[in-house]
DNA sequence: GTCTATAAAGTGATAGAC
DNA sequence: GTCTATCACTTTATAGAC
C-alpha cells in the first residue's frame, strides 16, 4: 500500500477510533475494530501507536480539544456583540443551553467522553492525559465565566476558579442526568435554575441597572420523557 | 460441595461481583473473576445467572437499592431534631456535605456505580434496570427534600420533581468533578454555593424567620489537590 | 446441584516476508 | 513501511462426570 506519513497515520486511526468509541464503547475498542474502521492493516497501529493505551490517550487529548474549541467558538458571538449589556443570568442562561444543544444534537459523543474519562481514572499510567484534560476543562469554564462578565458588564464576587468549578460541576450534571432519562423538557428547566445559580455569584459593575431573572414561581410541572 | 439454594448464590455472586466492579471496573468484572471473588466454580455462576450481563442487571439492582437506603437513612437525623428550625440552606448544606464525606470514604463504590451506569447505558436490553436506577434517585431526591422543607419549616416555590433533579445534577456533578481531581476543599466550597442555589428555590413558612447563608464574599482562593 | 474439562471465539502484540 | 500469518493468552459458555 501507499506509504503515509506516520502523523497523518495516527490522525487517520484517531478519528477512527473516535467513531467506535461512540459506536461500540470503549470495551468496543478493539484493535481489530480500529483499523477495520480505518481501513487499514493491524500491524499499522501498532507501527503508529505502541499500545491500544497509547492510542487511548490520544484520543481522550484529541476530544478534549475538540470540546474545548467549541467551548470558545460559542463565545465568539458574545464579545461581538453591540447594543445593551445582556444581564449576566441571560448570558450564563444562553450558553448552558448552546451546551444542551450540543449534548442533544450528539449525545454518542459526550457518553464517549464519559466513558474515556472513567477508562483513565481506573487505568494506571493515564494520570498525565487526565490531568491535562481537567486542566483543559477548568481552564475553557474560566475564560468563559470572565468573556461573560465582559460582555454582561458584571465582576465575580467568588474567585473565578471557584465559579467556574461550579460551573464544570454543573455541565458534568447536566450531562448525566440528560443522558439517563432523555428529558430535554427538564433538562431546560434545570438549565434556567443553573444559570440563576451562577449568576448569583456576580454583580453588574453599573449599580443603576436592574439585573432580571425568569419568575421563580412559574407552574412548569416535571414533564414527560420526549 | 455443600448443596446451596440458589437465592443464597444469587446473593453471594451480586455480593462478589460489586466487589469486583469497585476494585477492577466493569471491563474487568470476568465471570472468572466473580467467581475467584466467592470461592466458587464457574459452572455455579452459569447455573445461578443465564450470562454475566444478567448477573450486572442484578448488580445494577443492587447497588441503586443500597444508595436508596442510604439516602434515606442520611435523612433521619433531621426528622428526629428538635431545638429551633435550621435555615434551609444550611440543611441542603449538611446533606451535600454528607453525600461528599460518603464520596470521599469511599470513591471506587461511586466509581463503579458511575460504571454500571455507563455500561447499561450502552448496552440494548438495560433500558428496564436504568429506569428504575434514575426512578429511584429521583425519589430519594424528593423526599430529602420534602424532609428538608419539614426541618427547616419552609415551602418551595418550585415543583419539587423540578427542585429534585436540579439535586441529582448537582450530586453528579459533583462525584464527577470530585473523582477528577480529588480536590476535598475545592468540593466543600462547591458544596456551599450548591446549597444555596437550592436554597433560593424554597422559602420560609413564618416570614418572621430571617434565612442566613454564607458570605458570598469570602476571599477564599482555589486549593490545590490534595 | 456441583464440579472439571474443554469448546469456540475473541484479544493485543509481533515475526518475518516483501 | 506495510502487509499476512500467527503466537500466546483470555473470554463466555457448556458438556458431561459425579
Amino acid at each position: 500500500m501507499a506509504r503515509i506519513p506516520v502523523a497523518e497515520r495516527r490522525r487517520t486511526l484517531v478519528d477512527a477510533a473516535i467513531r467506535v468509541v461512540a459506536r461500540d464503547g470503549v470495551a468496543g475498542t478493539t484493535t481489530r475494530a480500529v483499523v477495520a474502521e480505518a481501513g487499514m492493516s493491524l500491524a499499522s497501529l501498532h507501527y503508529a501507536f505502541a499500545s491500544r493505551e497509547e492510542l487511548l490517550d490520544a484520543v481522550i487529548a484529541d476530544v478534549t480539544e475538540q470540546e474545548r474549541r467549541a467551548a470558545e467558538d460559542g463565545l465568539l458571538p458574545l464579545v461581538n456583540s453591540t447594543g445593551p449589556a445582556p444581564a449576566m443570568v441571560d448570558v450564563i442562561r444562553a450558553g448552558l443551553d448552546r451546551f444542551l444543544d450540543l449534548l442533544v444534537a450528539d449525545p454518542l459523543r459526550e457518553r464517549a467522553l464519559l466513558e474515556l474519562i472513567l477508562h483513565a481514572l481506573r487505568t494506571p499510567g493515564h494520570e498525565a492525559v487526565l490531568a491535562a484534560q481537567h486542566a483543559t476543562y477548568q481552564r475553557a469554564a474560566q475564560s468563559s465565566l470572565e468573556t461573560a462578565a465582559l460582555a454582561s458588564r458584571s465582576r465575580w464576587r467568588v474567585p473565578v476558579p471557584t465559579a467556574a468549578r461550579l460551573l464544570v460541576t454543573l455541565t458534568d450534571g447536566l450531562t448525566m442526568a440528560w443522558l439517563a432519562d432523555r428529558d430535554t423538557a427538564a433538562a431546560r428547566v434545570t438549565v434556567v435554575f443553573a444559570a440563576q445559580a451562577l449568576a448569583a455569584l456576580a454583580e453588574p459593575l453599573d449599580p443603576t441597572t436592574t439585573p432580571s431573572g425568569d419568575d421563580l414561581d412559574q407552574d412548569s410541572q416535571e414533564p414527560g420523557p420526549c
